[in-house]
DNA sequence: AAAAAAG
């Protein structure tokens, strides 16, 4: 079997390596340094969990290693289409670049700028960068891009989806034409194969296997939510992790609002849960993946921010808390479990609106997954539309059905909300408890605070839940503030 | 029915 020592990499390279526990490369590892260790253009069809950030890193590495850089003219660009990857492929180098001495600067947005420009003006060998900063960097003339020898773009179809090809192309055109390219992507669309043969060069077509659809690591389930009703959807959620002994997972959701709620409902219910999505605090997000990636968060509540490229080893439960719009982020999606021979499992909970793109994913992985027999008590949802009837319709966060939970008595919890006692996966019926969780999540650095607009309705609306209204008392932690009200 | 990224 070949080994990292095989592959032509320095004394440094490999130490540095050996350290991070790995010594056998995967595929793309194993076809793609080599032929980077040449200097030729490399063009790798490969997914996400393949080993990308390697496969570019090392031979980075060995390129830069001879010289040095100049101030604000770097001698390398990673292009990754997220923040979040941004900051792992940082990580990353930062891991593998440990016995050289080589500079990098993260370039992405919604930080400050003026830590960026003063790592560019001390001069650094590597910008690892998201398209947006790096064209403004670039405008304000902090940076330039005349001494790029080695340009990555990684994730080139999600850079089409998101609409950064003129972006990539024009960064293309600011770097010197003999600069070598080393492209990623994980599907060839037209506008993609256009982009490669206008500026790579007779590149070494590198293909790996999608891993998320060849996998069989990965055993998948669908649960029937027979509700329309989203709350039936997030009752159903609970009752499936309580089913389950789950170590870390993730939960996707299609649209970000519902990842604010889901995540809030998790937590009240005395699950370790905290959002992640793209209007969240660039600080927040990185401190709860960082939380995730410690074991000190359980479950990831996260839009499709996150269905591709985090690195998040061994998650070992993904959860589609709806369909996904475009079947392929379910491939993507689940593809975040099975990574490196160990087991995952996926659900996704399938209700009335689910069907149709339901049925664009079992068209695209060409199998239905599992049915999941679970015994859900939805009985808590019977009496919510007779409330709802019995109230004239008003504004949203007034007309909320009140359940009988509401009536309760509830604790206070002064400590960290401990995550429920998992039970053994054999017991499938479960009675949904519907009081029980204290109170738990503290208060994050609300967004709210910056959006003077919409924080005065929000405070109306959160006075106007107060007291016994909400299950935080007078205490409505203030990342609940801009999330709509929570509906159970 | 969406999300992401520049401010």
């Amino acid at each position: 079997m070949t080994k990292f020592s095989d592959l032509g990499l320095s004394e440094q390279v490999l130490k540095a390596v050996a350290e991070t526990g790995y010594d056998t490369p995967t595929p793309i590892q194993e076809q793609a340094i080599p032929v980077a260790m040449t200097g030729l253009d490399v063009l790798g069809i490969a997914q996400t969990g393949t080993g990308k950030t390697a496969a570019f890193t090392l031979p980075m590495i060995e390129k830069l290693a001879a010289g040095r850089s100049r101030a604000r003219m770097p001698r390398a660009i990673v292009l990754e289409p997220t923040r979040e990857l941004a900051d792992q492929v940082a990580e990353a180098f930062e891991k593998y670049a440990k016995y050289h001495k080589l500079n990098w600067a993260l370039l992405i947005g919604g930080v400050s700028m003026a830590d960026q420009v003063a790592k560019l003006d001390k001069g650094v060998d590597v910008l690892i960068a998201t398209p947006g900063r790096l064209l403004d960097l670039f405008e304000r003339s902090k940076v330039m891009l005349n001494g790029v020898t080695m340009m990555v773009v990684d994730e080139a179809d999600r850079m089409l989806d998101m609409g950064f090809i003129p972006d990539i192309e024009r960064i293309f055109k600011l770097t010197p034409p003999t600069r070598q390219t080393l492209f990623f992507s994980a599907t060839m669309p037209p506008e993609i194969t256009r982009l490669t043969e206008a500026f790579l060069k007779n590149p070494v077509r590198i293909e790996v296997s999608r891993p998320a659809t060849t996998n069989e690591n990965i055993t998948q389930y669908v649960l029937r939510v027979p509700h329309k009703d989203v709350k039936a959807k997030r009752i159903a959620l609970r009752a499936l992790l309580k089913t389950l002994d789950i170590q870390n997972g993730i939960v996707f959701c299609n649209r970000k609002t519902d990842v604010d709620i889901v995540a809030k409902s998790l937590s009240v219910h005395g699950f370790n849960a905290a959002p992640i999505h793209g209007d969240l605090d660039q600080s927040l997000r990185m401190k709860t993946l960082d939380a995730f990636r410690k074991g000190e968060l359980t479950l990831l509540v996260a839009s499709d921010v996150a269905a591709r490229g985090l690195d998040i080893p061994a998650v070992g439960h993904v959860f589609n808390f709806d369909a996904p719009i475009h079947a392929d982020d379910y491939v993507h999606r689940i593809g975040r479990t099975g990574r490196a021979g160990r087991t995952g499992e996926t659900y996704l909970l399938l209700s009335p609106h689910d069907e149709k793109n339901y049925d664009k994913v079992v068209k695209l992985i060409k199998k239905e997954p599992a049915n999941l027999e679970l015994d859900v008590d939805y009985s808590a949802l019977s009496d919510a539309p007779r409330e709802g009837s019995r109230q004239p319709r008003r504004e949203s966060g007034k007309t909320r059905g009140r359940s009988q939970r509401d009536h309760k008595p509830r604790e206070r919890s002064a400590t960290q909300s401990a995550p429920v006692e998992p039970v053994k996966a054999e017991k499938k019926s479960v009675s949904e408890e519907i009081i029980s969780a204290p109170d738990v999540q503290e208060a994050r650095p609300a967004k709210a605070a910056r959006r003077t607009g919409k924080k005065e309705k929000n405070e109306e609306k959160s006075k106007a839940k107060s007291s016994n209204e909400t299950p935080f008392g007078d205490h409505m932690p203030a990342f609940l503030m801009r999330a709509t009200p929570l509906k159970d």
